[in-house]
DNA sequence: CTTACTTTGTGAACAGTTTCACAAGTGCTC
DNA sequence: GAGCACTTGTGAAACTGTTCACAAAGTAAG
């Protein structure tokens, strides 16, 4: 492993290569060329081989890479190789969905509590688990928790997160329609459906002025 | 308006300062200095004026730009001044919470329709939809919907991409955990919140081995 | 009207990312 | 073991996106 800088798109490129190594894993095929790796990817042959670069060397040449192997490595690039440790504030409708969504578990991720700042809420159970007031949230937080995932109306998100972060918190997701500031050394990754929806608005409404606006996602 | 290509990256931000600008409009604001706005979204003065510049010339010398007009050319340029059709494929805990959430009808984005593969939930109501069999997809499709949001298992929503975009649908957004094909002229934007959960845990992970690895996602 | 101050719009410099192109390594066959 | 087909790893080139820096244009005050 050599010491240079990994973008972000780097890092959701190795995301996606995992997910297809493991089916592909599952589907007893043991060896992948870059080539066939980056056309089930969307992307290139060069680029497959400059990311893992990044990383190391993973491949044989005249070969390919072994699928058994890139698994391997790449939970332990993206630290999947442990169980971490996950809450959920705000307990509405996303909140509650995300409980449920069998995902997450899969790859390491376990939501071990739920809060939300609605009192006739508390105590009820979603899912299995039992929504704890907000009121608690540095205690719970501080018993190891890694990761928290916002879902609180949007004027609401930077306190919680403020709260989040000084709990000792170090990663958030966030869910909440609104730009957040956390310092240094704290990851924040966003997820903002009504953003992407309104980047399909402004595809849809210029492609229809300019001959030829098709706007394709990577992966 | 000039013609030069936008980026996806610019278009993120637009939604952005839209945002934003509505609040600020909401609050009385009456004008602002690129170096304003920018510093509430997190990122430069030079960005913002280079991002509007793209499409015109919306700021006023020594003074700024006026909430009111720049919240109208926004609206305008993403598209939004019209009402956008939208049906949701897969009533399972993502497809139903999206239902109900408010943030895309106040941006003009109505869902008509939910359809579900399991006969058992077809005839169901959710937040004033009936779900409706996914046999009856291309009919109501055809029907004028313009977006198309897939919340099914991944295993299926290339099927259902499929299936949608000869329907004559040109905008999906995709929540299920996969890479999607769609022919040019088709407007795809994906979802993956379990990939932003492994760009947390990588950011977590690494942070602990090297010395400064903080990571601060835009916007 | 003139001066001092503010802020935009934009070409040019810079930085980061992706693609290209090819030497070097590996397996297979004869 | 020599020749062939294949594939990696990577420096260099091309491309894309961001930041800089400044002329031009506007406001405000005396």
């Amino acid at each position: 492993m050599n010491g240079k800088k990994v973008s972000e798109s780097t890092v959701g490129r190795l995301s996606l290569y995992l997910r297809l190594l493991s089916e592909l894993q599952a589907d007893g095929v043991s060896t992948l060329s870059s080539d066939a790796l980056a056309r089930r990817c969307g992307t290139t042959a060069a680029q497959v081989r400059k990311d893992l670069s990044l990383f190391g060397t993973f491949g044989k040449r005249g070969l390919g890479y072994s699928v058994d192997e890139l698994v391997t490595e790449l939970r332990s690039i993206l630290g999947l190789g442990r169980r971490w440790r996950v809450a959920v504030v705000g307990a509405g409708r996303i909140g509650v969905a995300l409980l449920g969504y069998e995902d997450f578990r899969k790859q390491g991720f376990y939501i071990e509590a739920v809060f939300d700042a609605d009192r006739t809420k508390v105590g009820q159970e979603r899912h299995g688990l039992v929504i704890q007031s907000e009121d608690e949230l540095e205690e719970v937080l501080g018993g190891g928790i890694d990761i928290v995932i916002v879902a609180v109306p949007a004027q609401w998100a930077q306190s919680v997160v403020d709260r989040v972060v000084s709990a000792g918190v170090r990663g958030i997701l966030n869910f909440a329609p609104t730009k957040l500031d956390v310092p240094a050394g704290v990851a924040l990754k966003n997820v903002n459906m009504a953003m992407e929806l309104e980047a399909l608005s402004y595809a849809l409404a210029s492609s229809g002025k300019r001959p030829r606006a098709a706007v394709r996602a990577r992966g």
